[in-house]
DNA sequence: ATGAAAGCGCTAACAG
DNA sequence: CTGTTAGCGCTTTCAT
């Protein structure tokens, strides 16, 4: 008869109690720990199914100092951060990795400069082990808050400040190879036998249209500024630069988009004005985001990033960060850091390109 | 100079000499507690200022038996219940409050059952002062596990099974006024002079839906059946149950379909049979989720929800409990338990009817 | 108003 | 292999 109706939740006394032995033993067996005597083990794994006991895990941080918890750290400039599919994608990919690793995911949603006291008290306060941030905007001050916690961090996408400043260890972070793809992309189309590749680039404020726009000049060492056009990630800023490059240079012939939603809105632009894709324009995107992609009029063919890769990564590196450091790693600087991890992107030919 | 480079986090203890006063002292400045010599209270937080000290919170909640942090459940049986703009207004409201309340938001992503033992074990183990859950789906046994914990929870959404079984006290949810905002939107269509109203319901399996219908059926005791066809609250769903209405009843003037979505897929089969909106049909949907309803052709009559206020209030229905039935609410029922929140909607009226 | 002391539940040496 | 013993850092009576 389990006893979880006594009022108070068990301990480990009592457990130790009923099985007859020491809080020792009971913390042993419940840690997995070797060196317990078979018969004795049974008894006390009996003992914990009957009272109903679990852990108390305040009481457990307060002497191992792990807290088998993970900050998730979300600055939302932008206000459909949380529902783009690529965000999602990345924290289930986080969420997933978090949990074979026995560790909770705490979200930590900053809304604004006025949050980054509160972030502090809170990650530099004993809840959780590391910290996973995503390095959007930088201009906010909110990286320099995290690091002044001192609380082990990796951030999702490549910072656009300098990871290694002097004295401190560089940042880790993870990122799809951005500018190797971009290559791959811009080399594709050039295979096809295509002369006048534009390039519709993404806000200059993240590193991963900056990359790309390096990845398509890597390629393309002298291109005409007239295939240049500036864009921001979504479908009407594609459409309206696409616009602006069928005025600028009206016998363009090929266009890399830095993303699949502008992709898509360049694709609305040449079927406007009766250009074929891809007999006349062949269109490649970036991101491979699914549904849009694949449906899109022609099916885009596009740079694949493994998103949901990405998120596990993050968390993979960072519990490497934690169990070479140990949990007092924040107390004394880590002698070998592990590096960041560039994800390999794989071209997805499809019918636009 | 701060002596954050001391290696080892500054404690009670270290402020208390520092400041020259007990750890008792500090404790009570720190703690916002009243009767300490202005005198004290100062040099106490200068001392923590000088020394950044943070309480550590294992520390604390040991002796609390508080922790600051709420979970929020996720059951994920659909796939894309992350990027859904619904979901994602939710959790900001639910962010906000918490954060208002001081408290955490923590993020427990439910897969499948393979993951309600860890839930139980997270819940059960310390770590969260309450939970909210959604009530989704509620055929996988998820919420039986979390009422198993005795963690206080307040879901979102009127759950689909009995919400007070004998001897348990009745789950606290929060819910908006599906039935009374579908009425409200039937009525709008009645007063528009429309005869032969049509409703498109969402899934069966879903309280909302059936709330929306209930209500329906409020206004329209004795429909005819051939009005009445079935979405799934995807677009996709809505043109298909437009084209089957349209074949059934080709005289209907309206149709009030369970959600925005649906009604956006009316819209569309309605445009290409040729029947002008509202004129031959008038559409009123649910939701008034932006920024869809706004930019339909014609833009949407709908019924607004506040979502993000659901969030809000399921955080601020929590804490009433918690409040009341103080930290120790799982081992003795409450007493009184506080009620749940229908939340009103309002009819925006637009183009479409 | 302040301090001394006990103890929250657990783990981790250290003996045996 | 097992038990004893010290705390982890904090709050909270209880004296003073």
């Amino acid at each position: 008869m389990p006893e979880s109706t006594t009022g108070t939740r068990p301990t480990l006394e009592a457990v130790a109690a009923r099985a007859g032995v020491s809080r020792a033993t009971v913390s042993r067996v419940v840690n997995g720990n070797a060196g317990v005597r078979p018969e004795f083990a049974d008894r006390v794994r009996q003992a914990v199914q009957e009272l109903g006991y679990v852990p108390n895990h305040a009481a457990r941080s307060l002497v191992t100092r792990r807290y088998g918890a993970v900050a998730v750290i979300i600055a939302e400039p932008e206000f459909r951060i949380f529902s783009d599919p690529f965000f999602e994608q990345q924290v289930r990919g986080i969420s997933r990795e978090l949990t074979k690793h026995d560790a909770q995911l705490v979200l930590l949603w900053v809304e604004g400069p006025g949050d980054h006291e509160r972030i502090a008290r809170y990650l530099g306060g004993g809840h959780v082990d590391g910290a996973l941030a995503f390095s959007v905007h930088n201009d906010d001050g909110l990286p320099s808050v995290i690091r002044g916690t001192q609380v082990p961090t990796v951030f999702g996408g490549r910072p656009g400040w300098p990871t290694s400043d002097e004295g401190d260890s560089p940042v880790p972070y993870v990122d799809s190879d951005n500018r190797g793809g971009a290559r791959e992309a811009v080399r594709h189309l050039v295979a096809l036998g295509r002369e006048r590749i534009a390039h519709i680039s993404g806000p200059p404020d993240q590193t991963s249209a900056l990359d790309r726009y390096d990845g398509y000049r890597d390629v393309l060492l002298d291109t005409d500024p007239a295939l240049l056009a500036g864009g921001d990630f979504t479908e009407d800023g594609g459409a309206h630069a696409m616009a602006q490059l069928l005025q600028q240079r009206p016998d363009l012939d090929a266009v890399f988009a830095a993303n699949d939603m502008m992709a898509i809105g360049a694709l609305r632009v040449l079927h406007e004005r009766g250009l074929r894709v891809p007999d006349d324009v062949a269109v490649v995107g970036f991101d491979d985001m699914l549904p849009v992609a694949a449906n899109a009029e022609p099916p885009l063919t596009t740079i694949r990033q493994d998103v949901e890769g990405m998120g596990r990564v993050m968390v993979r590196l960072l519990m490497q960060v934690l169990n070479q450091d140990g949990p007092d790693a924040r107390t004394e600087p880590g002698v070998r850091t592990p590096g960041s991890v560039i994800m390999p992107t794989e071209l997805v030919r499809r019918a636009s390109a």
